[in-house]
DNA sequence: CTTGACCCTGAAATCGATTTCATTTAGGCT
DNA sequence: AGCCTAAATGAAATCGATTTCAGGGTCAAG
């Protein structure tokens, strides 16, 4: 309620003083005493629409992530909130369930409240930032690269590698591969490491097609796309499945068909949410989901304290 | 960067006449057309911040919550948006992690950002809330209650008495009970629930509170506490964990103990999180927690509108 | 003693919208 | 035609901070 110039009055200075005390900026002692007495007194605290309306810039970060209920993302989002607050932003998270429309709408959001930079898991790959970098804001794209702007992602082509090496290691041969949306590079990322490692493997040359499936990144798709896979004449005998949700639904489709893994295998890109209770025969790529978070944070800090290096791309690693 | 300025200058009008087209105030059908032509042309978006200042109020409301990582949570956050949303209102998320401090923080920036209203699901029960109430934004408690506030919570002893109860009639009878912090309403209310049916039972009634444990709401609280149970010279048959994460850590201590349900008896307030994954024995006390968040949504936004009834108490049922 | 450099300080402009108030214009009624 | 009411419009005030600019004071060097 207590406003600066009422700070002001109180302490018998102008409200430039007061700001000036409360900015940093060489006050006389005296002064600034008096001024922090009336502030205490009135327990004032600077309105921040105000300070960001004359700054044109607000202590806020966005984090807009596409799927709030998906384990992974919260872990990003803790690991974003970590450092963005111990460098005194206040982080926002917004969930777009996956929905172009409402990543625009809170796009919007992001500009007209002239939040400081966004962290972006984008739910399109068309995403317009032409808005944003026009007015100089920073946007680091987490988890899925976009265009010219910061980056920074998992090896998906590694990770598809690794977990579909660690089947055929196991001794599977008809190994499936559930992956996301076509065109996501993310989702043709982590089928391509599949796909490499058959191709080089004796395993079925002839129509690995046959064994992919595109499904949209969530339980129920997982689900369908192994029901899906389990009807085939020549079913497979393991699967990669491209991301954890997937997973669950994938391992409950084989549960539903008495074959719970080891009877068929099976390897997740992502670490199955509460791994505790889930079957030990099921082969984790681990993802560093909250340095994910945590790099992203630093590197959006770091071009708000004004870097401008060329554009990063940061590729952390995975492990099996 | 167009402001209603340029928009004016453009179309030949006041910035007057600009902010009424857009606030839906009669101007002539022609200037209103010169109008959203210039603002077309310019791609104008009202500056948020500037209209928040003079409005001295946002279209964004405040979800708090202690656990971004806690599953129930996230589906009251989906439910919370949902209504938000469908109302105009964009939803910010803030994770206080449990931690009084922070949350303070944030109901700061609450203020300081003159967000429209809040929902709380408080990490202390010793919230302060009067900057908030005396500037008369609008604060709704959801799963934990606060005096003075409109509330939206489960029945917890309801919850606990199906829980028990169901564990007694499937034939178990030194059940113990992990619940959350000391002095926590909804920590306290599920106990309570198993205190009343053990009473009225054949069971042990000599010290329940042998088997009392209280943990801290999260996984490792609960696997922790379940070890605990497992030691004691008469370990329990059977356990009722009054939340899902605790129950979580439970599940594992018990199946690392080989002792995996219905071996073991086990009752969970609220559902497990990718229930697919985790054993049939384990009874769910099933939690409305979409319909939570969109009936505090729906309350706040009725108080938004003006709504001045006396305060609300809404109490949703569970389903076992 | 004068001059210049530097530090504090307050008055006033500024950020970009909304809203009050006064004025003009148009339309309806007698 | 004359008068009154209502609608449409623009000028200017307002929200609460930050920041520019200019003035006043202190101190050291010449």
């Amino acid at each position: 309620m207590a406003t600066i110039y009422d700070v002001a009055a109180l302490a018998g200075v102008s409200p430039a003083t007061v700001s000036r005390v409360f900015n940093g900026i060489t006050v006389s002692a005296e002064r600034s005493d008096r001024v922090r007495a009336a502030a205490e007194q009135l327990s004032f605290t600077p309105n921040r629409t105000a300070r960001t309306l004359r700054k044109q810039s607000s202590e806020v970060i966005a984090l807009i992530i596409p799927d709030i209920e998906n384990p992974f993302f919260t872990a990003l989002a803790r690991g974003v909130e970590d450092v963005a607050q111990a460098s005194g932003y206040s982080v926002v998270l917004c969930n777009t369930d996956e929905d172009a429309e409402k990543e625009a709408r809170y796009l919007d959001v992001v500009v007209s409240e002239n939040m400081a930079g966004i962290i972006l898991a984008a739910a399109s790959d068309l995403v317009d930032l032409t808005d944003l970098t026009r007015r100089g804001r920073p946007v680091v794209a987490v988890d899925r690269s976009l265009p010219d702007v910061d980056t920074v992602t998992v090896d998906n082509v590694a990770g598809g590698r690794d977990a579909t090496r660690a089947l055929v290691e196991q001794g599977f041969r008809r190994i499936a591969c559930i992956t996301g949306p076509r065109g996501r590079t993310t989702a043709e990322g982590r089928a391509d490491g599949w796909r490499e490692v058959l191709m080089t493997t004796s395993a079925v040359h002839a129509d690995l097609d046959r064994y992919l499936r595109h499904a949209d990144f969530r339980v129920e798709g997982g689900h369908a796309a192994m029901v899906d896979l389990l009807n085939l004449p020549e079913p497979p005998d393991a699967v990669f499945v491209a991301n954890n949700l997937m997973a669950v639904g994938a391992l409950r489709a084989l549960i539903e068909h008495d074959l719970t893994p080891p009877l068929v295998g099976m390897a997740s890109f992502g670490d199955l949410p509460f791994a505790t209770l889930s079957p030990r025969g099921v082969t984790v790529i681990r993802l560093p989901a909250r340095l994910l978070g945590e790099a992203a944070a630093q590197l959006l800090i770091e071009r708000l304290h004004g870097d401008d290096r060329p554009r990063q791309a940061i590729r952390l690693g995975n492990s099996a």
